[in-house]
RNA sequence: GCGCGCCUAGCUCAGUUGGUUAGAGCAUCUCGUUUACACCGAGAGGGUCAGGGGUUCGAAUCCCUUGGCGCGCACCA
């Protein structure tokens, strides 16, 4: 546990997350500074800077966070946190979404497996209260589970896709698209789901890979093949490839009689292209009314539609002794009376097919011809006011060019960018999007009836008798509205609105972009003339140990909260931050977050050894002017890592910055830097100066334990996270420093390999002609960290007999291992080092006599390869020498 | 069927427009003087960059190809 001793500035020896977490968010919380207005009134940043706005993606009000949101809410935080320390006006704005039929499902399945009712049982309203019940205590656990990862989230404008707010602005939105003439209601076919009574989208249908019995029956002169045979019943139509020679002597139009399941049947032959000569027979029957594709195929060919199933999965009377009965059970026996009848004529058992399921609950999709409300994202229309390049305000445009032409033209980009291809792909082929569905959770169609009449509005007609829509718009709807409908839409004139629309950045995982990203896309253009973001960044899934989704089912979910406990939020954000890349899955261990718990805890422990060297340690001291070799490395290394993790931020290279900080702070501060400055000491200032720096460039991936820190040490009234970001220069270089390095470490590494103790202290002779100056005026610190009793530069090597030597770029080092060396061990370990690098010299002799390279390579490259060759036989020579001395 | 991605150390992954003898973390092995830290320190071993071909002075990186894995879309009578 942790020791309290005075001289300890932070008190515990460990840092302990879980006793300052919880502390420090409420502190960020009563701050006010989550908002950028607060900001602006405190002079945290100017009332004129620049905006950074981006929403959050809405989590599903179903449940509870995992690690996708996880990541989600780190990733953006860290965008967050460092735009705000830049000093531009800042927006992170929460919210949370109904999520309409996830939610309605979710309910229904509580509610009948704890009372055994239906929503039916209990009838729309009181149903309704039911679900929003259940949303308000899920919008908690998330909005607690959100605060608990840190995110700097402005809670004062939170907001749901189901507010009066929003749903204002869904009805709004739906009313101009009304009036526009691309919203209309139709006869199309759509996926319907008997076990929720709705139909869901292209997009939400999740195909599952099914082994079935594949049937071949004798259908007149021909053998058709289907794995449905219970849609056959009215099947009257057979279709064949025009150019399919086993049935030439069939003309298109010919019809014959046959038996079939009920009776005889008079068919008609249809030659169409649409077939495939080489799937089962070649010969198919089609059902307009439960197949999208046969549905094209009729409306073509204009052949009458019949249904056969009814919305609940049941056959209707057309199925004759099978009506009543459900699909799977009539299958069967359908089959089995065709086999009695002699037209079976075999099945193929080893059938795979995709069978369509609703993403949500799983119920499995029967098409069925609808009434529905569509979009259609093919019609022109004039777009009234643009600010897009490209299309000037009232042009005649389409929905599609619109959402191709802004990504086209790079006015959004898409990062990484080989996601573009998957969003033409997708926006290329769209199709009108059905925006109905036939569930109570959710907003409810602006739309009226009085007899034939039709009413849009985005309020009630004001006479009596009119009775409004019941369906239910799909949840994407308002989704789609997110980026504008959170900023006071559809009021022009609000102030966030102006100030934060567009959005810079969306960022969320690519399993997403299809679903949410391309109807903001569809939305934000057409309702605000522009686009609703500029950057869309996507991150990986999340995955466990073996790559595997993490599912309850499997049982290898990582919860988030149980690794903010366990090792803290900060290290598991680190663990989510560091590792991967962009639209790429990453897996994660627990072993991983434990590693990040550690460096957390170095951090703590580097700042509390700082500030015992710091005399009275000030926020805002300026940087020192060097007094020794070691402070201008340290601070060339720091300016070298504050401008390349300031620009992997600014170009969302989110692991690199972290792993640059990692390095610089564990290896570079702690182990090369900190030691030095117990040698030379007194360097107040400087280690005032790097400890600042260092927190700050650390607060976006690591917002407690340096908030923490901070505070400990500059008091409660002073928070980090709205400190600056560091600006700085520094231009001095320490030339000699890296040979220092690698003299030391040389010495360590001869130490191990004879296996010399540590505490026992050895005498060095440095050969050196070119810098005896950096060795003699490091003597100390070189000695110090290789624990040598003495440590002689010299420009002519001595008697150095029976020592034990290696060659850095500079310096021949031999050090006195007593009755320790074996000349034996130290002729091959020379021996060894010399054929490492005969080898390296042969290829750069070979490369620098290649005229192609002399002529082709620049002028730079080639100079630098002529350095390492000097160099390199330079070494050579020298480790040649010290062999022979051996013999 | 079309498209996308991945294959680099035992494991997890970096490697930006081609230009050090290909890197990191974890794991492993050896040794631990030094009170910031054993959630630590020093050192070490470990890779034909999936295989083959090509372009180039030069390829982990670009092109073609084969194989394995994953994903998306389409088909699914």
């Amino acid at each position: 546990m942790s020791s309290t001793t005075s001289t300890d500035p932070l008190f515990e020896k460990a840092y302990e997350s879980s006793s300052h977490e919880d502390g420090i968010y409420a502190a960020w919380e009563d701050s006010g500074f989550f908002n950028p207005d607060i900001c602006v009134e405190k002079g945290v940043c100017e009332k004129d800077a620049n905006p950074f706005s981006m929403v959050l993606p809405p989590p599903n009000v179903t449940g509870t966070l995992h690690m996708g949101h996880a990541v989600m809410l780190a990733v953006q935080d860290v965008m967050t946190r460092y735009h705000r320390m830049k000093g531009d006006k800042t927006l992170w704005l929460p919210g949370t979404d109904h999520a309409a039929i996830a939610t309605q499902s979710k309910v229904e399945k509580i509610l009948f497996d704890t009372e055994g009712k239906t929503r039916h049982d209990l009838g729309r309203v009181e149903f309704l209260k039911r679900v929003q019940a259940f949303a308000k205590s899920s919008r908690d656990t998330i909005v607690n589970q959100s605060k608990k990862m840190g995110s700097s989230l402005d809670w004062s404008r939170e907001a749901f896709t189901l507010d009066d707010e929003r749903n204002f602005a869904v009805r709004t939105a739906f009313k101009r698209m009304y009036d526009d003439g691309l919203i209309y209601r139709g006869h199309r076919i759509v996926n319907w789901d008997p076990k929720m009574q709705c139909n869901v989208s292209n997009v939400e249908i999740e195909y599952k890979e099914e082994q079935a019995s594949f049937y071949y029956f004798q259908y007149g002169p021909f053998v058709i093949g289907t794995a449905r045979p219970e849609t056959k019943f009215s099947d009257k139509y057979v279709l064949i490839h025009p150019d399919d020679e086993r049935y030439k002597e069939y003309s298109d139009g010919d019809t014959f009689t046959c038996e079939w399941i009920n009776g005889p049947i008079t068919a008609t032959i249809i030659k169409d292209e649409a077939v495939d000569p080489e799937f089962g027979s070649g010969v198919m029957t089609i059902t307009p009314w439960h197949s999208e594709v046969d549905f094209h195929l009729a409306e073509k060919h204009n052949l009458n539609k019949e249904q056969i199933i009814d919305l609940n999965g049941k056959l209707l009377p057309v199925a004759g002794e099978f009506a009543g009965m459900l699909i799977s059970d009539a299958r069967k026996k359908i089959v089995e009376k065709l086999n009695k009848k002699g037209l079976l004529v075999r099945i193929d058992e080893e059938y795979v097919h995709n069978k369509a399921t609703n993403y949500r609950g799983g119920g499995i999709l029967e098409p069925q011809i609808r009434e529905q409300w569509f979009l259609d994202v093919n019609k022109e229309f004039t777009l009234t006011r643009s600010k897009i390049d490209g299309i000037a305000s009232g042009d005649m445009v389409t929905l599609k060019h619109i959402m191709q032409h802004v990504v086209r033209s790079n006015q959004i980009e898409i990062i990484p960018s080989r996601f573009t291809k998957a969003y033409f792909d997708w926006v290329d082929n769209l199709r009108d999007w059905c925006l109905s569905r036939q569930i109570w959770y959710g907003h409810q169609i602006p739309v009226w009836y009085k007899g034939d009449d039709v009413y849009c509005g985005v309020n009630p007609p004001k006479e009596d008798g009119w009775e409004q829509d019941p369906d239910s718009l799909d949840t994407w709807f308002s989704a789609g509205l997110w980026t504008f409908s959170t900023l006071g839409w559809p009021n022009e004139d609000a102030i966030d609105l102006q100030t934060f629309h567009p959005t810079n950045v969306l960022e969320t995982g690519y399993d997403i972009l299809t679903f949410w990203v391309i109807r903001m896309v569809l939305m934000g253009t057409y309702h605000m003339g522009e686009v609703p973001f500029k950057t869309v960044y996507l991150h990986g899934l999340v995955r466990d140990e073996q790559g595997r989704k993490m599912s309850k089912t499997l049982g290898n979910v990582l919860d988030p909260l149980d690794m903010t406990a366990k090792y803290g939020t900060d290290a598991t954000r680190l663990s989510l931050l560091i590792g991967g890349t962009p639209g790429n899955d990453m897996k994660l261990s627990e072993a991983k977050v434990a590693g990040f718990r550690n460096f957390t805890n170095k951090l703590w422990n580097i700042s509390r050894f700082v500030l015992m060297n710091i005399e009275s340690p000030s926020k805002d001291v300026d940087i020192p002017t060097p007094k020794t070799l070691a402070d201008t490395w340290i601070l060339e290394r720091l300016h070298d890592v504050f401008l390349s993790v300031t620009k992997d931020i600014e170009e969302y290279r989110f692991s690199a910055a972290g792993e640059t900080l990692r390095d610089f702070t564990w290896n570079d501060l702690a182990s090369w830097y900190l030691e030095i400055a117990k040698i030379e000491g007194n360097k107040s200032q400087l280690l005032n100066f790097v400890l600042n720096t260092v927190l700050t460039l650390w607060h976006p991936y690591m917002p407690f334990v340096t908030e923490v820190i901070w505070q400990k040490v500059y008091g409660k009234d002073e928070m980090l996270m709205v400190s600056k970001w560091p600006e700085f220069s520094f231009s001095q270089k320490a030339t000699g420093f890296p040979l220092l390095q690698d003299v030391v470490s040389g010495i360590r590494s001869l130490r191990a390999s004879y296996g010399i103790s540590p505490s026992k202290e050895l005498r060095v002779v440095c050969v050196s002609s070119d810098h005896n100056d950096l060795f003699t005026n490091n003597t100390e610190m070189v000695s110090t960290l290789s624990r040598l009793s003495s440590f002689d530069v010299v420009s002519e090597k001595g008697n150095v007999e029976g020592m034990a030597s290696f060659v850095t770029s500079g310096a021949e080092v031999f050090v006195d291992l007593a009755a320790a060396v074996d000349v034996d061990k130290e002729k091959t370990r020379l021996e060894k080092e010399i054929s490492s690098v005969a080898p390296y010299i042969t290829s750069l002799e070979k490369k620098l006599k290649n005229e192609g390279f002399l002529k082709s390579a620049p002028d730079a490259v080639v100079l630098q390869e002529q350095q390492k060759l000097t160099d390199a036989k330079e070494k050579h020579d020298k480790l040649q020498t010290q062999l022979s001395s051996l013999m």
